[in-house]
Parts: C-alpha cells; structure tokens; sequence
DNA sequence: ATACATTAGTTGTACTATACAGTACTTGTA
DNA sequence: TACAAGTACTGTATAGTACAACTAATGTAT
C-alpha cells in the first residue's frame, strides 16, 4: 500500500474517531451518564458479572480508575459491588435493576442510531463493511502484538539528536 | 441490517477505537508530546497555518481548550503564534522548526505503523478497506446531519433566529 | 507450616483534558 | 458613530487518568 493511501486511510480514521467519540457523548448525556460510565456499563452488561481487573484489561485502564470509577457508580446506584465469597480478593460487579436499565438505554439508542447511519450506505456493502473492520481491527491486533517487545521509537529519537525542549517563557 | 450485525458491527468498532486509542498513545509518547497535542500538531502539520478557532473546528473542542494548548506550545516551542496582521481578532497559528520535526516523527512513525498493520490482510482487500471506511464516515454524518435538528435530548433551547433568549424560566 | 511472592483492590497525589461563563479587543454593519 | 458579531484569553469547575504506596487474600516453595 503506496504512501498516498496510508495518508489518506489515516485521515479517515481520524474522522470516523471523531464523529464516532461525538455521537456517543450525545447519547451518553442523554442517558445522564459520563462516557467512561457509559464504557464501563457497556461491558458489565455484556459481560453479565465481573470484576475490578477484568474491566481495567478490557478498557486499557489503571485498576486505580476503575476502582474509583466502580466506587462512584455504587454510590449513584447503578453497580452492586460485593466481596466474591470463592476468592475474596475479588469484587463481584454487577448493574443494578437501575444500571440494566440504562445499559439497555445505551443499547436501544447507539443500536437505531447505528441502524439509521447504514440506512445511508448500500444495502450490499454492509457485509463488506463488517468484514473490513473485521479484518483492520485483528491486523492492528497482530502488528502490536509482534511489535510489543521491539520498542519502536528508540530509533527514530536517537536519530533526532537535540532532545532539550528550551523553556522559553 | 439486523439487530445481530449492528451489535457485532458496534463491539468491532469499539475495539477498533481502543486499539487506534492505544497505538497513537504509544506513538506519541515516543515522540515527547501528550495525545492532545499530537492531534493538534498533525492539524496545524496538514493545514500549514491556522487559529485557534478553525483548530477548534476541526477537533470539536472548545476555543478556550485550544488556546490553552496553543499557550503550552508556545511555551514549549512548538508552535509559533502570531497576531494575524489582516485581521487582529485571529492568532496566526504554524510549528516551529522544532513543531515541524515532530510532525514529521509522528508522520513518519503512523504511516510505518499502518502500513505494517496492512501487511497483515491481504492485498486485494487494501482498497475495499478504504472505501468501506470512506463510506461509513461519510454515512454517519450525513445520519448525524439529518438528526441535527431532531435532537434526541432537548438541551438545544436556542432556536435559529435572533431572538434573544434571556433565559428565564 | 511458615515465609515469601503474587494478585486484587483501594487511597493519596498529581496531572491532562475539557467545557462553560465571562471579559477584552477587533471588525463588520446599520 | 453605535452596536452586533467574531476571535481569543482567563477563571473556575469537573471528568478522566496514571503511578506509587498500601492492605488484604491467596498461592507456593522450602
């Protein structure tokens, strides 16, 4: 794939983040959650019981963030949280009847939002758009993933030379 | 589209954004600025020269986020800022030698990491991927666009004309 | 069985990212 | 000229996040 290509798909990646990160944000507010609680929602729904560390590995984030993140949403009501009596250095979360509605809330919106933007795009593409973002979504997976221990940068700053940002003021 | 495809189509694109979301942060990281500021750095890199306002635009943040980040930039020299002498209400808006070479690395480092990525699909399905992108990013503002004034949550009390709402309840 | 290592979660702290409201200045227009 | 509109900046508040240090529970090796 030339150059030209790779610049232009990025471009349009940029885009479909965008447009995509401002769509879930109004849906989210509508639902009177925060984004990160909608992402968190999302997955305990989906995933029916979990716990502190398996959200974090999902997410990509700090257990510290989910910890503080679960805290806030059983204080609002929206999480049980109980101690898991097989290993008690575990949480068990759950939605409450509350967050279960809202979860289907979040659900029923993205998924009409979603069905209405491929009203615009031809019916004999929609399999070939699945399968597109399919495929891009495992490459990244396995380019990372043979990249993780090869510390890509390492190059490219030694290169640069002149690494002292002047503090102008 | 049924229900089944949308959810599978959605759980892809979340992963999808995760994925995107933790190779730039990789990315940027390497190159010595935060995730804000390479966006904003690749913006200025593609337009040349701007102001907070079409910056602002662009990234769908709001001008008081942007000036701040521009004033970190400054500071840091990356970016210069200068009064746009045609019409003073603008700052003129370009990267400094020193902005310049770091959007040259994340240049550099983003198109070499997806054309790795795109190493692992099969050729023939390169352009396919492009237009499905294309397709979808087009589709969803275009549905976005429709639904504009539809708005699902009644936040936008302001009509299009130039009464002047004066809040009162 | 006891000591040490590992795992899960929480709390303290610091910082980035962001929006909204208000302000100052510049330009356009009636 | 007076006023409306546009652009940027500042004060303030909040969301989101990571890292380090900690507690508690469980696993493991001698």
């Amino acid at each position: 794939m030339d150059l030209e290509m790779i610049r232009d798909f990025r471009e349009t990646l940029r885009q479909l983040e965008r447009q995509v990160g401002w769509q879930l944000k109004d849906d989210t507010e509508c639902c009177g959650v925060t984004l990160a609680q909608c992402h968190i929602i999302v997955e305990i729904g989906n995933a029916g019981e979990t716990s502190v560390i398996d959200l974090a590995t999902i997410l990509g984030l700090d257990t510290s963030t989910l910890s503080r993140h679960i805290n806030g949403m059983v204080n609002v009501g929206l999480v049980n949280r109980i101690l898991n009596p097989k290993d008690r250095r575990y949480v068990s979360i759950t939605l409450t009847e509350q967050g279960q509605k809202i979860y289907q809330s979040i659900e029923n919106i993205c998924n009409s939002k979603y069905a209405r933007v491929f009203e615009f795009i031809p019916r004999e593409k929609h399999r070939q758009i699945l399968e597109c973002f399919s495929l891009l979504v495992h490459a990244i997976v396995e380019a990372r993933a043979l990249e993780g221990d090869l510390r890509c940068c390492e190059n490219d700053l030694r290169e640069k030379g002149r690494e002292e940002v002047s503090h102008v003021q």
